[in-house]
DNA sequence: CTGAAAGCGCTTACAG
DNA sequence: CTGAAAGCGCTTACAG
C-alpha cells in the first residue's frame, strides 16, 4: 500500500536550510541576478541535497502561461482513422523525440483531445503546439493565432507561406534521391503512388516526381492513394497499376504502409521483388525495415524532427525569435527491394 | 502573424461582471458551498459569455498537486525498443483513450521520458500514472508508491498480488475462446508463440493454453518469442515450428506483429492459410485486420482499457477508494485465417 | 550582493 | 446566502 504523500521540499525550505532569502534561492537556481558565487554554490548544493524542484504549477501561475505543450496529429477524417495515424512509427517517433526535448525545456507535452473550436483551445489550456502534417489551410493554425499561441508545424500549411515556423526534410531532395536511386537499379518505368492529401509532404514529392521525370524524359505515372486504411488502399492501387498493359517495373510507395500493399499485390500476380519490379517507400518504418522483402525507403529522421519541432516551439513560447524554419536531413536506406544483386 | 496573446479572463473578472464576489463565482461554478440558484445560474451564464475557464495552473497550485498523469509503457531493454513498443496499435489505442478521459476529468495525460529513479519522477512532477504491462516487480511501480503517487496499471504486476489497482482483459478467458474457435475450425496440433516476458498477459495465456491442452489431452507446443523485433523474432520462431516433422497445422501468435511473421514463414514454404495452416492472433491490430490475410484475433478493447485506467486513477488522485481490479470484456474478431469454407 | 514584499488565479475556512 | 481574507509556491521589481 502506497504511503502518504511526503510534503512537497518549497524554495522556503531550502532558503531556511541555506540561511538565504527566497530571493537568493530563486537567483541562485535559475542563474539570475547577482549573486555571490559561494552564496549560489551553496544553495544550489542545498537545493540539490533536500531534492527540492520547483513546483511547475507555481511557476507557470506565475508567468501566466501553463508550461505544457500539445502534440496534434493529422486529422484524416473521422476518429477511427486518427488511431491509424496515431500508430504509425513517424508520428510515433516525432511525439517520443518532442516530448524528450520539451521536457527537458520544462514544458510537458500532452496528449490533446481533438481541437475543433476556439473553445476547445481554451480549455486545452496549452502554451502552444506542435501540428504534424496540416493541412492546405489547416483551421488549428488558426485557433491558435487567435489566441497568439505559437504553433510550429512539421511540415508547412501550403495555404500560409508565411507561416515560418515549421520544421521538415528536403521532400524534393529526397525523391529525387530515391528515383536516381531507382534509376540505377533498373527502374525504366517508375510509378509513383502519392499520398492524396493537401499536406505539403505529398505535393513537395509529387512535384519533385513530375520534374524528375521530365528531365529523364519519362512519363510520369502518378495514382493518387487515400491516406484512409493505408494497406488496403496501396493495395488497390497496386493492382491497377500492375493489371495495365504497359506495367511499372518499378513502384515508390509514398506514405507508410502503402509498400506493403505493393508487395501483396505484386505477389499475388506472382511478380518478384526486386527481379520483375522495385519498391521503394517514401517514409521508413519499422514494417519496411523488418519487411519481407525489407523495403528501401527514406529515412526523415523523425527523432530529429521532433526534437527540432520542440525546441523551436519552446522558444517561441519564450518569446525568443529562433531561426526558422529548419530543415532536418534525411537518409536513404537501401535495402533488398531496390537491389538486384 | 500572430497577434499578441488575448489577456486571460479570471474569476475576478466574472465575479465583477455578474456583480458578486469571487467566492460566489467559485461556488457556483464548482458546485459547492450553499448559493441561490438563480444567482449559481446567473454566475455560470456570465461564465460562458466571457469565455472563462479556471487556470489549471492556479488550480494545481492550490491544490498541492499538478493536475497532470503520465502515461507509461512498457520497457522492453533500450530505448530503441521502446519505439517499437510506442507505435503498437494497442498501446496507441490504450493512450489515446486514456487521454480523451484523462483530459475530461480535468488531469491532461503527458507523455513522459523514461522514469528510472526517484529523481525522474520528482522531476516529473505528475499526481499518478497509467503504466502498461508493468514487469514481474516492475520497479515503477516502488517509485511511485515512494513517492505516495497512486499508479494504475493495465495487466497486473505479477510480483504483487496486493496492488489491486489495475485494468486488464479477461485472459485466461479469451485464449480459452481463440483455442475452442481454433479447434472448430479443425486445428488439431495448435502451437503457441508465447511472448517471452514477465507480464500477467503472457503468463495468464499460456497457463491458459497448456490448461486446455490438458483438458483436451494435446501436447502443448510453445515457443517463447521475443517481444523485440516482433516479426523478425516470430518469423524466426515459426520457421522453427514449421520445419519440425510433427508441425502444427494452427500456430496462435500472441503479441501484436508476431503473426504478420508466422504468415511470412508459412508462405516461404508454400503452406496456405487457412487451408494448411490456421493463424490466430492473441490481439488485434489494424495489420492483423487489414493484412493478406486477415488474422482472426482478440481484440482487447483497448478503448475501453484506457478509459477504464484513466477513471480509476483519476479517482484515486482525488483521494476516492473506486472499485478496483476492472476486467473489461473482450472479443473474438474471426477473419479469414482461420475459416476453411 | 541580499532580502522583504507583491502578486500570479484559484479554493476554502470563517465571519456575518 | 454572501464575501473578505489567507495562502498554495514561485519570480521579480525594488530598496537597501
Amino acid at each position: 500500500m502506497s504511503r502518504p504523500a511526503a510534503p512537497r521540499v518549497t524554495i522556503r525550505d531550502v532558503a531556511a536550510a541555506a540561511g538565504v532569502s527566497v530571493t537568493t534561492v530563486s537567483h541562485s537556481l535559475n542563474g539570475k541576478g547577482a549573486v555571490d558565487p559561494a552564496t549560489r554554490a551553496r544553495v544550489k548544493q542545498v537545493a540539490a541535497q533536500l531534492g527540492y524542484r520547483a513546483s511547475r504549477a507555481a511557476q507557470a501561475l506565475r508567468a501566466g502561461r501553463s508550461g505544457t505543450i500539445a502534440f496534434v496529429i493529422p486529422s484524416v477524417g473521422a476518429v477511427a482513422e486518427e488511431r491509424e495515424m496515431l500508430s504509425l512509427d513517424y508520428y510515433m517517433q516525432l511525439a517520443s523525440a518532442a516530448a524528450r526535448v520539451a521536457f527537458t525545456r520544462r514544458h510537458p507535452l500532452l496528449l490533446p483531445p481533438p481541437i475543433e473550436t476556439l473553445d476547445d483551445l481554451r480549455e486545452l489550456g496549452v502554451d502552444g503546439a506542435i501540428l504534424c502534417d496540416p493541412a492546405r489551410d489547416d483551421p488549428r493554425i488558426a485557433l491558435f493565432e487567435e489566441l497568439g499561441l505559437p504553433i510550429v508545424t512539421i511540415e508547412r500549411d501550403l495555404g500560409r507561406p508565411d507561416h515560418r515556423w515549421y520544421v521538415e526534410g528536403d521532400n524534393r531532395g529526397n525523391m529525387r534521391l530515391l528515383l536516381d536511386h531507382v534509376a540505377a537499379a533498373g527502374g525504366r518505368r517508375i510509378a509513383l503512388l502519392s499520398a492524396d492529401s493537401t499536406w505539403s509532404w505529398s505535393a513537395d514529392n509529387e512535384q519533385a516526381y513530375r520534374a524528375w521525370c521530365e528531365e529523364h524524359e519519362r512519363t510520369p505515372i502518378v495514382e493518387p492513394t487515400s491516406l484512409r486504411h493505408l494497406e488496403t488502399s496501396a493495395y488497390d492501387r497496386a493492382c491497377a497499376l500492375l493489371d495495365r498493359p504497359d506495367r511499372p517495373d518499378a513502384i515508390i510507395a509514398l506514405a507508410e504502409r502503402y509498400a506493403t500493399g505493393v508487395v501483396r499485390a505484386a505477389r499475388e500476380r506472382g511478380l518478384r521483388i526486386p527481379q520483375d519490379l522495385l519498391v521503394a517507400g517514401g517514409i521508413d518504418s519499422h514494417q519496411a525495415a523488418e519487411g519481407d522483402p525489407p523495403i528501401t525507403a527514406i529515412d526523415l529522421q523523425p527523432e530529429l524532427q521532433g526534437a527540432a519541432a520542440a525546441a523551436l516551439l519552446v522558444a517561441l513560447t519564450e518569446g525568443e525569435r529562433p531561426e526558422a524554419p529548419r530543415i532536418v536531413p534525411s537518409r536513404l536506406r537501401v535495402r533488398a527491394s531496390t537491389q538486384r544483386t
